[in-house]
DNA sequence: CATGAATGAGTTTTCATTCAT
DNA sequence: CATGAATGAAAACTCATTCAT
C-alpha cells in the first residue's frame, strides 16, 4: 500500500523505530531477527531495508532516539521547580519502566560500535554543560552551596540509578532498588543543597 | 598436555572455562564463536563438546565460577581491617581491570537465563547473608554504628560500582569515575561507620 | 518532460532504452538494477514498468537497438570509398569507445537468451548479406580480386575486432592492440583487394 | 564424513573448483548459486564455506586454476616441432571444446574484478616473454624471419581466437569458424615464418 | 499515466552441533 | 578421547515486480 502523504516516510520510519525500540529491548540485538520487527510491525523484511539499510544503522538509529528521550527527560527534572523529586521513589519508578523499555543491553551493544559511542560521549557531554550551566544559576540563587562539587554528585547519581536498574533487571526486589535510591539520592543531593532534608 | 590422566578432565574442563571467560569477555557472548573457544586454546572445537554440552551450558559455567570469584573478593574486603579501603580509587582501579576481563554484556546473557538468574540470586542472597552476620560483629566491636541501615549502603555500593564502571565501559572519563567513586562510597560508608572519616 | 503527447510513448521508451544502455554497458546486466536505471532517468522504477514488461524485455530491446546501430555503422564503412580505411587504428579506436559504451558482458547476457540470439544470427546473416551483393559488385568493378573468399575475410576482420577489444577490456595495452589491428586487418584485407598496401 | 587423510583438503579443494568451473562456465557468475555447486557435488552449502571464505574467492581460484591450463597449453604448442599446428581447424576445435568449459563470461566478470585483472595481466605477460625468448631461438635457427614483428602475430592470433570463439558461442556456424581461423591463422604464420605453408 | 511502498523469493554467509575416522 | 569435515537451520540483505493511490 503507497502512501503518497508527505510526511509518509517520517512516520514510517518512526514506526519501525518503535517497534524496534521494544524488540531490542526485550531480546537483545542479536536475538532480534529482523524477520522478528517486521513480524512485530505485521510488514515484510524488504520494507525495512527501504527505510534503513542495515540492521547495524537501525539499530544506531534507535539509540539515538532513545538517548535523546533520556537527555530530555533529566533536564527537564533538573530545572524543576523540586530537585529533591529526583530522589523519590517515584521518580525511580518511572525509570525502570524506562529502561525494561529500552533495554540494557542496547547499551552494551552500543559500547561496541564506535559511532554510537561517539554520539553517545556527545550528548551526555552537552546534557552535562547544560547541567552546570543550570547549577550556577541555583548557586546564585542559593539554593545549591557554592562550594558543592556537582560533578560528583551528578555522575554518582546517574551511576546509581543504571547500577540499581541493572541489579533490577538481574533479579533484585525492586522495593529493595527503590528504598535505596530514595536513600542515597538524598544522601547525595544533600551534599549539594543548602536546605537540608531528609 | 596430558590427555589420559584420571583428573585431566576436571582440568580440562577449567582451561575451556577459562579461555572462554577470555574470549566471552572480551568479545561478548554473541560474538564468540566455538571456534574462537577451540583456536585460543589450540583445541578442536569437538573436544570442547565433550565437556560441555553446549554453548549455553559453557556459558552458564564460565558465568558461575566468575561469579564465585566475585563473591569471594567482596567477601574478604568486607571482613578486612580496613572498611574504608572500598571507598580507596586503588579499589575502584582492580574493578575496572576485573570488570573489563570479565565482561559486561556476560551479566545481560545471563539476565535472560532463568537458571543463572536463580543461581546468581542465590550467591547473591549467600553473600549478603555473611554480609549482615559479619556486620552484626562490627555493630557491637562499635565500628558500626547501631542505627545504620547496612542494606541501603551495601546496595548502594553495589549500584554505584557497577553503575560507574558502565559508564567507563562507555566511553567516560576514568579518573572522573575514580574520583566519583571515592567521594560517594566515602559518603555511604561513613553513614554507618561511627568514627568519620573523609 | 511532456506526459501526454500522443508519440511521448515512443520517445519515452527511447529514453530508456538510452538509459539502460549506459547502465548495463557501464555495469553489466546483473549489477544494474532497475532502480540504477530509474534514477539515471530521473523517473520512477514503476515508470519503466509501464514500456517494458520486465527487465529481460528491456534488456533485449536495449541490445536490439544496439546491434541496429553496429549493423548500420559497419554497412557503411563497407560501402565507403575507402575500404582500407577499417584497417587503420582510427576505426579501431572508435570501435574501442563504443564497446566500451556498450559493454562485452551484454553480449555474454545475450548469448543465454534463445530469443536474442536467433535475432542476433538474423541480422547478421542479413548484414552478411548485404555485404557479399555489395562485394559482388566491387568485384565486378575491379577492386576486389575475383578469386577471394570473402566470408573468411569478414569473419575474421569481425573475431580479430572481437579479439582485440576484449583484450583492451581485460588489460592489454591500447597502443598494442591499435596496431596489431592495423597489420593483421591490412593483411587480411590485401588478400582480397587488387590494388596492394601497405 | 570426516576424512583425516594429509592431503585431503587439497583434494575437496580441487573438485570443489572442478564443480565451480563447470557451473560458473555453463551459467555464468551470476546465474550459479552457492546452492547449485553444492548440489553439483552432492554437499552442503557450508561444506564449501570451509574451502573458500566467499563466493568471489572461489571464482578468484576457480579463474586462476583456468589461467594456469591456459598458460601451460600455449606455451607447450609454440615448442612443439610443429608450429604450424596452431593454424590447424583441429587445434581450434580443441579450443572451442576448452572454452566451452570455462566460459566467456568468467572472463568478464574477472575484468571487473581488479585482483584477478592483475594477475591476469602476469600471466600474459610471463606467458609473452617466455614466447618472445622461444622466438629468438627459432631466428636464430632461421624458422622465423629475423625481420618479423612476432608481437603483433601473437597478439593476432589470440584476438582472432577470442573474437571466433565468441562468435561460436554467439551462434555462429562453427565449420566456418573453423575454416576462418585455419584460413587467417596461415596467413599471419605465413608473415613471420621463413619457408611459406598453404 | 506515474509513483514508490511493499512484497517475497532468492542469495550469500555464519555457526552450533554432530559424527565418522 | 580428539579431530575437523560436514550439516542445516537461520540470519542479513537484495531486487524484480506489483499495485494502491
Amino acid at each position: 500500500m503507497p502512501k503518497v502523504i508527505p510526511e509518509y516516510k517520517e512516520k514510517a520510519k518512526q514506526r519501525i523505530i518503535e517497534a524496534a525500540t521494544r524488540a531490542f529491548a526485550q531480546n537483545g540485538y542479536h536475538q532480534t531477527s529482523m524477520d522478528n520487527i517486521a513480524e512485530l510491525l505485521g510488514v515484510s523484511k524488504g520494507a525495512i531495508y527501504q527505510y534503513f539499510k542495515s540492521k547495524q544503522q537501525l539499530f544506531f538509529d534507535v539509540f539515538q532516539s532513545a538517548l535523546i528521550v533520556q537527555k530530555d527527560e533529566v533536564m527537564s527534572i533538573i530545572l524543576s521547580d523540586n530537585p529533591l523529586y529526583i530522589a523519590s521513589e517515584e521518580f525511580f519508578e518511572t525509570k525502570i519502566s524506562r529502561a525494561r523499555s529500552f533495554g540494557l543491553d542496547m547499551f552494551l551493544e552500543a559500547a561496541r560500535n564506535e559511532a554510537i559511542k561517539t554520539r553517545m560521549t556527545k550528548i551526555y557531554d552537552r546534557s552535562y554543560a547544560e547541567f552546570t550551566k543550570h547549577v550556577e544559576d541555583l548557586k546564585n540563587q542559593g539554593v545549591i552551596k557554592r562550594s558543592a562539587d556537582v560533578g560528583v554528585v551528578w555522575r554518582g547519581l546517574i551511576a546509581l540509578r543504571d547500577g540499581l536498574l541493572s541489579s533490577v533487571f538481574l533479579g533484585a526486589d525492586t522495593s529493595d532498588a527503590k528504598k535505596t535510591w530514595q536513600k542515597v539520592a538524598t544522601l547525595l543531593l544533600n551534599e549539594i543543597l543548602v536546605k537540608e532534608t531528609g
